[in-house]
RNA sequence: GGUCCGGUAGCUCAGCUGGAUAGAGCAUCAGCCUUCUAAGCUGAGGGUCAUUGGUUCGAAUCCAAUCCGGAUCACCA
C-alpha cells in the first residue's frame, strides 16, 4: 500500500477503534505482562445479526498466550470494564470473537464534540504535496477518458487537503509536436481562414476537427500511392501531407516566425475551450505547466547523472541508464544528437517543481498505460538525489470503456467530454420535471440545480469506482439517478435541509441517556468513522473510499428517515437528539461530497 | 516471451494489511405516500468469490501454478 508522506498515520483522535486498541495493549500488558501491538489483534466492526459494535478478533492473542480464547475474552472484558471509562457497556464473547457493546454515552459525546465545523478536517501535517493532473494535448477537445482523470486529481487534491497537508494542483499541457503541426497545417490548407468567432464553434473543438481533416487527408493519400503501386511503408514515407508536417515541426524549433504565430494563434483557441470546459466542471489550478517550456528541462541534469555516474554514454554519444539491477531495462535519457526524450523533460520537471514548491511530496494522475513509465521516471529521480524523490507517487487510473468496447477516435466511439455533461444536465432538467418538485423555482436556481445534479452525477459516477481498475461507463446507467449515485445523495441532503427549514430551534444538546434506537445509532457509528476515512483515502489516494463511505451514510440516514419522525418524535428530548443527528449528517455529507468536488443543493 | 494490473450475483461494483452467515446498486418479483421531499423505504429470489493446489484454528483475502482479459517492454509522447 503505498504510504504517503504526512498522511501515514492511521491514528485519529477521537476514534473508538484507536481506544479500544490502545486499551487492549494496555490491558494485555497488565494482564500478562506482555507487550502487543496494533497488528498482533484485529478491530472488527460487528457484523449485522450480532450484538455489540466493535468485536476484538482474539485467537492470534490466545495462541501466542497459550490460553483459550474463552478465558483469554473473560480475562480481557473485565479489564476493558474497568479501564473504559464506562465507554463499553457490555461485552459477550461468541466463539473467539470479543464483542463490545460501546456505551450510548460514548456516541452521544461524539455528537457534542462533532457539532464544530470542519468535522473530520485533520491537523496541519506541515507537508507540501503537487497534485499534477489533466494532462491536455492541444489538438483535440477532452474526453471522458481526461474527466476521470481530472475527477480523480481535483477530489485525491482535496482529500489531501483536509487530511492536514498544502496541496498545490498542478498541470502539464502538451502543446507541441507532430500531432500540434497535424491540426495546423491541415487548418493552414483547408480551413479558408475560420476562427472560433466566424464558425461559432468552441476553440477545442474547431482545432480538433482539423487533427481529423489532417488523418482524412493523410490516409487519403496513403491510399492514393498505394493504388500507384507503392508500398505502404514508401507511402508513409512519401507523403507529401506528413513531410510538410514534420517540416513544419522544424521550423517549429527553429523559432519560425510564421508558424509560432500560428502555433499561438490555435493554442490560444484551444485553452479558452479548456477553460470553459474546466470553468463549467468545477475545476482549477494553481500552476500550468506547459511543454513548449518545459521540453528543453532536464539536459543539464543529465550531464549532472553521467559526471555522478548514474547514466552512461554509448558510442554513437546517446545517454542510457541501466535499470536492469531494479529488474527494469535500459533506458534512453537523451538522444545521440543531443535532443531531450519524454522522459529527460519529466526529469527536469520534477526538479523543476521541488525547486518552486519545495514540495514535500509528488503525486502524478496519469493513466495505468504510464505504470512503467512512472517506475521508472521515479527510480531515476531517486538515483540522481532529486529531494523528496522517494515520495513521487502515480495514482494510476485504469481505462474508461464502453459496454461495446474501448473507445476509438477513429470509429468515432470517443465521448466528448462537453457532450456528455450537456447530456447530464439535460437528463436532470427531465428528471426533475417528471417529478414536479420545480415549483418555486427562479428559472435560475433550476439552471444551478441541473448543474449540480448532472455534474454530481457524473463524477460520482466516475469517482466511485476503484481508480486502479478499468471501468465501464455504461450510458444509460450513468443517468440513472437511483440508487449508488450522486444524486441520490444529494436527495438525502435536501431532505435534511427541508426537515430543518421547518425547525429552526436547535437547543444544545443535552445528553439526555435516552436509550439510542438501533437507526439513530447505526448513523452515529458511521459520522465517527469519518476522519478516519478520510486519511485512509489519502493515504491510499483513493477518492472512492470517500464515495464508498458517503453513500452509505446516505442510505443509513434514508432507513432512519423512514422508521422515525423527527420533528414527530416521542419526547422533546428524542427530538433534539434526531436534530443534531440530521444536522451532523448533512454537514459531513456535505464535506464528503465537497472532497469530491460534488455540491450539494438546499432543494431538489 | 519478461514485468505489472484485473477476473466476486444476469449487469455495474464494494469487501482483499486473513476472521463470524460474502455485501450494495441496477434489473426481476412482492409490499409501503391522510404523518418531516417516494430521486425514498421494507422484503424476496439470485454466488463453484476464474481453476487447482498450498499455508492456517480459519482463505474471496496470503503463496504457487494454470486459464481468461488488459497494459507495458520505442532514439513516440
Amino acid at each position: 500500500m503505498t504510504s504517503l508522506i504526512g498522511t501515514k498515520s492511521y491514528f485519529c483522535t477521537m476514534y473508538i477503534v484507536n481506544l479500544i486498541q490502545k486499551l487492549v495493549k494496555e490491558s494485555l500488558y497488565e494482564l500478562f505482562g506482555k507487550e502487543f501491538s496494533e497488528k498482533d489483534f484485529q478491530i472488527n466492526q460487528v457484523k449485522q445479526d450480532f450484538k455489540g459494535d466493535y468485536s476484538v478478533v482474539l485467537f492470534a492473542l490466545s495462541k501466542k498466550l497459550g490460553i483459550s480464547p474463552a478465558d483469554l475474552g473473560d480475562k480481557l472484558a473485565k479489564k476493558l470494564k474497568e479501564k473504559g471509562n464506562n465507554y463499553f457497556e457490555e461485552s459477550e464473547m461468541v466463539k473467539g470473537f470479543l464483542n463490545l457493546t460501546i456505551s450510548d454515552n460514548y456516541w452521544q459525546e461524539v455528537l457534542k464534540n462533532s457539532q464544530k465545523e470542519n468535522f473530520g478536517k485533520s491537523d496541519s501535517t506541515g507537508k507540501k504535496i503537487m497534485v499534477e493532473y489533466s494532462s491536455p494535448n492541444t489538438n483535440k477537445p477532452l474526453h471522458l477518458g481526461h474527466l476521470r482523470n481530472i475527477f480523480l486529481g481535483w477530489s485525491i487534491s482535496e482529500i489531501l487537503k483536509f487530511a492536514g497537508n498544502e496541496v498545490f494542483k498542478s498541470s502539464i499541457t502538451n502543446d507541441r509536436g507532430i500531432h500540434i503541426c497535424k491540426s495546423m497545417l491541415a487548418w493552414q490548407k483547408f480551413s479558408n481562414g475560420e476562427t472560433p468567432e466566424t464558425s461559432n464553434k468552441k476553440g477545442d473543438h474547431l482545432v480538433g476537427e482539423y487533427y481529423v481533416k489532417f488523418n482524412d487527408e493523410y490516409k487519403k493519400e496513403i491510399n492514393e500511392l498505394m493504388a500507384a503501386g507503392a508500398t505502404e511503408q514508401e507511402a508513409e514515407k512519401n507523403s507529401a501531407l506528413m513531410n510538410e508536417a514534420r517540416e513544419m515541426l522544424l521550423k517549429w524549433e527553429n523559432n519560425d516566425e510564421e508558424v509560432k504565430q500560428l502555433w499561438q494563434k490555435m493554442n490560444s483557441w484551444v485553452y479558452e475551450g479548456f477553460d470553459k470546459t474546466y470553468n463549467e466542471i468545477g475545476v482549477s489550478f494553481d500552476k500550468k505547466y506547459y511543454e513548449s517550456n518545459t521540453y528543453l528541462l532536464g539536459k543539464e541534469i543529465v550531464k549532472m547523472g553521467l559526471e555522478k555516474g548514474v547514466f552512461y554514454k554509448k558510442d554513437d554519444g546517446s545517454v542510457w541508464i541501466d535499470l536492469t539491477p531494479d529488474g527494469l531495462d535500459e533506458k534512453l535519457v537523451l538522444r545521440k544528437d543531443g535532443t531531450a526524450v519524454y522522459i529527460t523533460q519529466d526529469i527536469g520537471l520534477a526538479l523543476q517543481k521541488y525547486e518552486e514548491y519545495k514540495i514535500d511530496s509528488n503525486i502524478y494522475v496519469i493513466g495505468d498505460e504510464q505504470n512503467y513509465h512512472m517506475k521508472v521516471l521515479k527510480l531515476i529521480c531517486e538515483k540522481l538525489g532529486i529531494p523528496n524523490a522517494e515520495n513521487i507517487f502515480h495514482l494510476s487510473y485504469g481505462m474508461v470503456e464502453l459496454p461495446s468496447g474501448k473507445m476509438k477516435s477513429r470509429e468515432g466511439t470517443v465521448v466528448d467530454a462537453d457532450d456528455i455533461i450537456k447530456e447530464m444536465y439535460s437528463t436532470a432538467a427531465m428528471h426533475t420535471e417528471q417529478l414536479g418538485k420545480i415549483s418555486g423555482f427562479e428559472p435560475e436556481e433550476l439552471k444551478e440545480l441541473y448543474q449540480t445534479l448532472g455534474l454530481g452525477a457524473m463524477k460520482f459516477y466516475l469517482l466511485r469506482v476503484d481508480p486502479k481498475k478499468k471501468m465501464i461507463f455504461n450510458p444509460e446507467e450513468s443517468v440513472d439517478f437511483h440508487g449508488f449515485t450522486g444524486p441520490f445523495i444529494q436527495y438525502t441532503y435536501a431532505r435534511i435541509k427541508s426537515i430543518l427549514r421547518k425547525n429552526e430551534n436547535i437547543k444544545n444538546l443535552n445528553l439526555s441517556g435516552l436509550p439510542l434506537l438501533k437507526e439513530e445509532k447505526e448513523i452515529l457509528v458511521l459520522l465517527e468513522q469519518y476522519p478516519h476515512i478520510v486519511i485512509t483515502a489519502g493515504a491510499e489516494l483513493n477518492p472512492s473510499v470517500v464515495a464508498n463511505y458517503v453513500y452509505n451514510l446516505a442510505k443509513s440516514f434514508n432507513s432512519f428517515y423512514a422508521a422515525l419522525s423527527v420533528l414527530n418524535a416521542e419526547s422533546e428530548g428524542k427530538k433534539q437528539l434526531r436534530l443534531h443527528i440530521s444536522v451532523m449528517t448533512a454537514n459531513v455529507i456535505k464535506s464528503a461530497m465537497k472532497l469530491l468536488g460534488i455540491r450539494v443543493p438546499e432543494r431538489m
